[in-house]
DNA sequence: ATTAAACGGATAATGATTATTGCTTTTTAT
DNA sequence: ATAAAAAGCAATAATCATTATCCGTTTAAT
């Protein structure tokens, strides 16, 4: 744990948000003016692979990083790309519902809702 | 409809997969060969404008097409990137199970079973 | 203290996708 | 039928997110 990844870390608890690397970048410049863009990536990555971090990738454009936490979904806004966490009304268990073909290992499923948030919907 | 339209809508059909538009530009070159990587990224977008067709952005690569149809799940491979269409065991409406935010307008929601499939399977 | 390993920073490289440009074909109006 | 307009194509350049490379610096182990 470095001083870069700490503070990497630190952003992804205190904003409680879904940010992009970038944003991520953006913010800790603030508090360590000479880290790179590419310090971030590479420290997410390794945030992700000692399992403190989730990387969830949207499809349209950048990839966005969390806090692991317990499984939950994700809805992601079409306009602005937000991305906010989902509360489960009723546990599902995905694998039970649909039929995997025969010799595929599950590692994880992922539900997202999609479509446009207050701000940017259409009128 | 032109003549290069109809030949990336046919491979979407005939190939019954979920080509990249790599894979979509090699196989439609066999027939058009003077046929250019921009033409079918263009029409892949317009078929999907249309609604004839569906982008699944896998995250990792490159996004994949194919023909729309009724609602249904996918899988995929994190080991080769395959994508598998898979059959829904009982019927679930997702937005009914997680608590959609205020104000949020639902366009439609994604289900997605990653793991690796037989071939990939770490032994 | 000395050597090796890990890390950070800057920059270049890659891969997927989108924008631009000029040309050709098709369509429309006269 | 002919001229003008529109749409589509191909080629290429540009963009964006991400990853790799290179090298100097810090950290850890002996």
């Amino acid at each position: 744990m470095t001083r870069q990844r700490e503070a990497v870390y630190g952003h992804l608890r205190e904003s409680g948000r879904h940010p992009t690397a970038e944003e991520v970048y953006l913010a800790v410049k603030r508090e360590l003016p000479r880290i790179s863009l590419a310090t971030v990536y590479k420290n997410l990555e390794a945030l992700v692979n000692c399992g403190l971090a989730v990387k969830v990738t949207a499809g349209d454009g950048a990839a966005r990083y969390e806090l692991r936490t317990d499984h939950h979904y994700h809805s992601r806004c079409l306009g602005c790309g937000m991305m906010v966490d989902l509360e489960p009304e009723a546990e599902v268990v995905l694998p039970n519902v649909v039929k995997v073909p025969r010799g595929f290992e599950v590692a994880q499923y992922r539900v997202e809702v999609v479509g446009y948030c207050g701000g940017c919907r259409k009128s």
